[in-house]
DNA sequence: ATGGTCACTTCCCGCAACGATAGTGAGCCC
DNA sequence: GGGCTCACTATCGTTGCGGGAAGTGACCAT
């Protein structure tokens, strides 16, 4: 089988372990970060109904990995601010060839699915 | 909060519905095709551990999705080719960056992973 | 009659992600 | 003492992807 690349390099990148990087949040938590660091709170907002859990845990698994850091300040009221690692922001990179990507032909998919559905009732 | 661009943009391209691209194998299907039309067997190989019912299944939904297209030839013993439509192909090249920046930036992550384990015994 | 090939299909199951809801603790404000 | 903010944590339930094992059907070869 023609195999010019590994193909788990880019399931790395995307989807499988050990890189969280293709699930329903952290691409989102990235754009989130991108202008600059974030509280919890005004992670929730933009991130509509995500529930404290489970921003914790993709928040965690993230800095675990090295793509942002988690910084407490001892103050009171708490604040806790997430940034982007630069290892974090070079995703940038990647992640807006996959939006122009689907700016380009993601209607050509929706269409293509509703062919389908026509086609097969 | 800051919004640049849709996060639903990228997102839809890897994981969400409708597109069908952030999942297990759709990305390892796409690299197996690159070069050309495959049968059901041949896709079987390189895609080492996958069963029928998963193949099956990740075919159908991208051929629901316009990325690639089934032929079925009445022959004995019976052939079913697999090609990629110009959409599917246009996936490689966002693919390629998310394989660019693993390629680059992976050993990175992985070393970030072991030192949070080594810090958090 | 038996076995082989090809391309599936069917059934059942496990697990991890995701989600809803409620509670926690530190401390300040009234 | 009651209520407030912030940043979580704990518990429970659901959902869906993916996997294992076995079966199917058309046909041919021996």
């Amino acid at each position: 089988m023609a195999e010019p690349l590994d193909p788990d390099m880019f399931a790395a990148c995307v989807h499988v372990a050990p890189v969280r990087v293709g699930d329903k949040w952290t691409a989102k938590i990235i754009r989130c970060l991108e202008q600059g660091p974030r509280r919890f709170t005004e992670l929730q907002v933009p991130l509509r109904g995500i529930t404290p859990k489970v921003l914790t845990e993709s928040l965690r698994a993230m800095e675990r990995d090295g793509l942002l850091t988690r910084t407490a300040y001892a103050e009171i009221p708490p604040r806790v601010e997430y940034a982007l690692t630069p290892l974090g922001r070079s995703l940038l990179a990647p992640m807006a060839a996959g939006c122009e990507w689907s700016r380009q032909h993601l209607s050509e998919l929706i269409d293509a699915r509703e062919s389908w559905h026509a086609a097969h009732p």
